[in-house]
DNA sequence: CGACATGTTGAACCTCATCAACCGACGTGG
DNA sequence: CCACGTCGGTTGATGAGGTTCAACATGTCG
């Protein structure tokens, strides 16, 4: 609110920011923090927004603060694939490199917490304890997207939908309202559209839908409108995403 | 050959290391390197060796010297999606993570140059560049899975196998004989059996086989024995393989 | 030479893509 | 206020691309 420089003030926006601990951020004592305070910015983008482009090179890096963003690859003809979701402390942008691969927008409103690219890379070298936190990261990133190849390679379509499904349904059960202990039944909005589902299933709307459809109508998820969805049946949506039950032999 | 602890000799097997200075180590200046040679220890695996599983701990730590390693996951029923190759220069192991969520096993005769897991933690805490430089190839092979995710989710068989031949058909042109300049004709050796291929690219054996007789009668490559590969239609390989020509809009 | 692994080829089948119609929600303008 | 177009989603009919099952070819090793 005041314009004076005052140490505490600096450190404002931090100590005030909800994923503060969470994001990449979280390595840093209050000394240090006070550096990406000063220039941070936050940014608000709409649905359908573009946040980076795979073509020119990307002028920030950033945190999600809240919202979905989406990073797809598209091919020559237009056939699209969406590669990764990103999703509250996730960080956005490809470091040590000068154009980002991907193509990344807005699914949900997004809320970040950009850092211009040059004055990030220089915090960057000053503090390693902020590039180590970032390298643990992207392996997470690697490893989830290698999930991703084995659903993507090896999976059907029931299970493609399944898997998805029930990786939104966990998700919620660990972010949700943290005063509510035990969930009995998952409850999530979709942050996809169905085209969006398929991009990153790697099938078509159709599909999607009437697989959507099958588990509706075998009661293992109940749909509240099209985008809010209910999991009574965790269990045998787990079972259905297969990859479940670490192989019983 | 002599048990001397002379300072040069320590540094022996690493100077004379063919993967010197494109390895992780390239980093390291001739005296940080003495560490790493003291821990570590050359090994090869025959074909079909396992190097690594998922289920249990990994001992240690790896740079590729020759061969190719095939890293891969299964479902419980035994589906199986190759999730990556490991080439020459790379580097074997997650770091940061008890166990390893792949597993490694030798697609040919494969020379590794191996540290033990603590031991190589610690140098990794002492030399930040060292880390750097992870961190580096880490970003790279998530590119690179992340490219998979688009040819495993949109693109036709026909794609998958020119795809993949083409990438082949690219790094023996780069890694190929230096004497020869202009290689008119790209030809290699596949590391990987049709099985393989067929859970690299999420197909099945037969469909494998036949797209690479249909490029084969269409003369786009040629086939000396199953394993070995000559590609004298450079150009239409990359334009079958789809994602080449960024886009004539 | 026979056994086994790897690769090829053929035929039938099935999953999923394609094409198309329809529905409901929403927003706009006459 | 209602007709209209649009957008996202669902559902149906049809067919192609890829899997599955099976037979056969080729090569290797004891």
């Amino acid at each position: 609110m005041s314009a004076s420089s005052d140490f505490s003030l600096d450190m404002g926006r931090c100590n005030a920011c909800a994923i503060r601990h969470q994001a990449v951020c979280g390595v840093l004592r209050d000394g240090e923090l006070v550096r990406l305070n000063q220039i941070s910015r936050r940014r608000t983008f709409d649905v359908g927004q573009v946040i980076m482009t795979d073509d020119d090179r990307a002028e920030f890096f950033a945190n999600v603060v809240s919202g979905v963003i989406k990073l797809a690859k598209t091919l020559p003809d237009g056939r699209q694939q969406i590669v990764g979701l990103l999703f509250a402390p996730d960080f956005v942008g490809r470091a040590y490199s000068e154009n980002n691969p991907y193509f990344a927008e807005a699914a949900t409103e997004v809320e970040l917490c950009c850092f211009p690219r040059d004055s990030f890379e220089s915090v960057l070298k000053e503090y390693p304890g902020l590039e180590h936190r970032l390298f643990e990261r992207t392996l997470d990133e690697l490893d989830s997207a290698r999930e991703w190849m084995v659903l993507l390679g090896r999976k059907t379509a029931q299970e493609k939908v399944a898997s998805f499904l029930f990786l939104l349904a966990k998700r919620s059960r660990l972010t949700g309202c943290p005063h509510v202990t035990a969930t009995p039944t998952p409850t999530f909005e979709l942050p996809l559209t169905r085209a969006d589902i398929a991009d990153y299933l790697g099938l078509t709307i159709e599909t999607v839908s009437r697989q959507i459809t099958k588990l509706k109508t075998t009661g293992v998820i109940k749909l509240l409108g099209t985008q809010h969805i209910a999991v009574p049946d965790f269990a045998t949506l787990g079972e259905l995403a297969g990859q479940e039950h670490p192989a019983i032999h």
